[in-house]
Formats: C-alpha cells, structure tokens, sequence
DNA sequence: GTATTTAGTGTAAAAACAACACTACGGTAA
DNA sequence: TTACCGTAGTGTTGTTTTTACACTAAATAC
C-alpha cells in the first residue's frame, strides 16, 4: 500500500478563531462568505489543507489570505469533525486560536472572504456550518489560558493602564475582579514595567502607563511557573449554591 | 461544488493513548502492528477513519476491533498533521486519550494488531510513526487532568487505599507528595465512601478501603468546582532554580 | 471653585498550605 | 509468646495566600 485507498480520504480544512480586545469588548474576526455553502454569511476565516502542507502552515496561510493578518502566532485547539457538518460532504477542520492586538492590523479581505471584520463576541450568534460550535470550545481554552499565562499583553497596546488590563481580564473571564486585589496580584508578578508616564487628555485623573516585560515573562515560562487569577470564594460558593437551587424539584 | 476536488482530500486517522495503573506503575496500551509500515513494531492503537464515521465514534470503533476495549470513554486531545508523519503518504491523526482499570478488561487484539499490551509509560522509548510525540502530548494533558479533577478514580479498582491512591497521583504527577497532606486534601473533597473494612491477608497492619463517591463528584463537576493538589513550593523553587543555572552560561 | 470621574492605595481576618515524627496494627519468624 | 518488620494512620504550628473592604488624589468641565 503505497498510497491510501480513497475510501480513506476526506477533505479537510482549518479554521481560525482570532481574539481582539477593544473599546473595552473582546472582538473576534469573521469573514462574510462569498460563496456557496452559507454564502453572505458570517464565518470563522477557514479553508482547506493542502496536501504537502502542514496543519499550522495552513492555518497561518488561510488566515493571510481571507484577512490579510500575518504572522500571527496560532494555537490548535481542537477537531471538529461530525459527518453532516458541511452540507457538501465531510469535511473535517482543525480549529486554531490566537490573540492579537487589534490596531496592530489592516484587515484586507481576499479569496472567499467578501469582508473581514471584527464582532463583539456577545453579539454573535449566527455563524455558517458549526462555527459557533467552534468558537465556543477557543472561548473555552481563552478562558483557561488566562489564569495560566498572561495572556492579556497579548490582546493589549504596547502601553497601557492596569484598568484597562483589568477590564480585559473581566472581560474574557465575564466576572467582576477587586480592583486592589487585582494590581496587588498583577504587580507581585514583576511583569510589568512602569514607564512612569501617565496618560493625557483624559478628563479624569490621568493613570499610569506599563509595558509588559517581555523578557522576564519568558524566563518565567521556562521555569514552568503559573500565573493564576482565581475568582472570589464567595462567588464561587454563590455560584454552586444557586446551582444546586436551580436543580432542585420545585415542590 | 457537491464534491470536494480530491485536491483537498487526504487520509485520516484516529490514534488512541489509553492509560492504565497497576502495580505501582502508571501504564499504557500498545499493540504490535502486523502489518506494514513498522509490522512488528509497539504503536499505539490507531486506525482509519471511516469517510461516515463522527470521530469520537471512530476512536471507539478502532480501540476495540484493536485491543477488544468496549465502552471506553474517549476524550479528544489534539491533532498531528505533519506532512512526512507517515512513511507511505500524507496521514492526519487524531489522538484520543483515555483512563481505564486494567483489571477492567480483557485485551483481545484483531485487525493489524498481532498483540496487544499494557507497556509501563517509563519504560517505552521506541514507537511507531511519531507516536511517542502522541504520547507525550496526551500524558502532558493527563497530568494537567489529575489537578482539575479526581482522576485516579478511573484508574483504580473499585475499592482502593489511600495509599494507592496516592501513589497513583506521584505516579502521574512524576513527584512526592506528603502523606499526611494528601490524606487531609483528599478527604476534605468528601469524595469518597469509607467502606469500614480493611485489607485482608497483607503482611503489615491493613489499611481502610475506599469506594469514590460519583453522585457527589458529578455534582460538585456540575457546579465547576476544581480538586486542585499542587507541587510544593519548595519543590517548585528548586526547580526553578535548578533551570536558571542551567541557563547560565559557565563563566 | 466646585462637581465629576477615574486612579490609586493598606490592613486585617480567614483560609490554605507546608513541614514534620510518632504510635497502631497486622503478620511473621525466632 | 515475643520481638520484629512493614505499612497505616494521625495533629499541630508557622507561613503564605487570599479575601473583603473605603477613602484620598489628580485631572478636566462647567
């Protein structure tokens, strides 16, 4: 057997789901198909695998060309691959994930992608094949990269407040964070570096500026250390009590 | 398009690591493959993927005509795809893990598999195809499994000591843990069913069997609780420590 | 100069964790 | 029957981490 029974074969292809952060919102990067199936739709940026390349090469390959994004780090995640998935035949995708800072990229839609555009993870719900599906298992996953790295640099400006890295943890974890308790924690990383500047023109008082410290962090990775954020006891135990309320038989 | 061009078609596979403990050591299941490429050879338990077959499906079908392991829960881990990853063409695996007792079944081989064969997980170096990367990839996933949830319960006998218990845990966590704190934690999940007896016929005082509690697990499972047992700090530091002058260049 | 808005800060109580050493209870063998 | 061997089982204390919580500071706008 030099080469493999076509009975073997399916098509393939891989999805991306990108993760932005702006204006307070966690974004993800949608095409609008321009073609059959679910053509005018909105979808993750997929397509199919070459055969002679590599999962990872595709996937970056893909996302260049229906968005225009390049050299953006991706991440698998998971497989997708029930038979009536695609209403054309089995196709089965591998689902990539990644982080990126928003204004660092010029979406430029290309190949069956109509128009790239950023969207409000809370307002999608409507997405082509199982898309949806999909993007909930990269949530997942982002939800679980954050209390295990700091992933919020990620998604952040070079420079920027704690606020606005609080409200981004609060916005991928989609809970309340102490705002003490959070600098407290996120200092006595020693990832930050404080520029001493503070911002201008804001008609408040003007917050401090950090850069994130990029070396230290890798060192810190190497060293196999975690960087843990935790939700509030009492939340959790609120959370389970109200949870056991809701199972309970109303009698 | 009703078809996919073949242009996008390849083969695909499903491979499966199961895991299993017995006698102190933390094992897993490979077959001799009886077929080419590497007839002869340990691999793990993997085969095609029937073009109208879900995944998960696929997984289980393979696992048992290979080994005769029915009714195994399989949980997807990640996908490899490299394109030389197959001597005979290109061949996307998908790699499913699982934890079973040993004792549980009866290993019955079939298909290309002339055996099959619980392997300790230390003492195997030499696989077939890139299955070792397979296999370190899945029990990297094991090890962050045992600090979220009670694992060990699926790798042991029905009724167990806690000392097994725990060597189970240092068996996958590939470290010490102290008794009387492993004991207190635990217990202190109320997870487990005292069962008022004791070994019988060991040489040495007998101790206390166990039963696991699976109603109060899939409850607490439910209300997203977590069973967390961490390295020691100690330890952890030593670690680190230990990485940073590895680093060092000599001077 | 007063109101408004966000930035920034410390402490104390509670919980979790880590370290650590001896007695208890079987069987076995002299 | 007694001594011994091997594993089971058990509490306390100091340290660290986590949590909860409320006021002052600095800028702009009016």
């Amino acid at each position: 057997m030099t080469e493999f029974n076509d009975f073997f074969k399916s098509a393939f292809t891989v999805d991306n789901v990108i993760f932005g952060f702006d204006e307070g919102d966690l974004k993800i990067l949608l095409i609008k198909r321009g073609e059959a199936p679910y053509k005018g739709k909105w979808a993750l940026p997929g397509y199919f695998v070459y055969p002679n390349e590599d999962l990872d090469t595709a996937a970056k390959r893909v996302l260049e060309e229906l968005t225009g994004l390049r050299n953006v780090y991706l991440e698998q995640v998971q497989t997708f691959g029930a038979t009536n998935r695609h209403p054309f035949g089995r196709v089965i995708t591998i689902a990539y994930f990644s982080l990126v800072k928003i204004s660092d990229y010029n979406l430029q839609p290309a190949s069956i992608a109509q128009k790239a555009q950023w969207h409000s993870i809370s307002k999608v719900n409507d997405l082509a094949f199982d898309h949806i599906e999909i993007l909930n298992a990269c949530f997942q996953r982002l939800k679980w990269l954050v209390r295990t790295r700091p992933v919020g640099f990620e998604l952040l400006p070079p420079q920027f407040t704690l606020t606005a890295l609080q409200h981004l943890y609060e916005a991928i974890l989609e809970t309340d964070l102490d705002k003490r308790n959070f600098r407290k924690k996120i200092l006595s990383m020693n990832l930050l570096i404080d520029l001493e500047q503070t911002q201008e023109g804001v008609a408040h008082r003007p917050a401090r500026l950090y850069q994130f410290d990029r070396d230290k962090y890798d060192q810190f990775r190497a060293e196999g250390l975690n960087f843990e954020l935790k939700e509030s006891k009492k939340k959790e135990a609120k959370r389970a009590a109200a949870h056991r309320k809701m199972l309970q038989p109303s009698s």
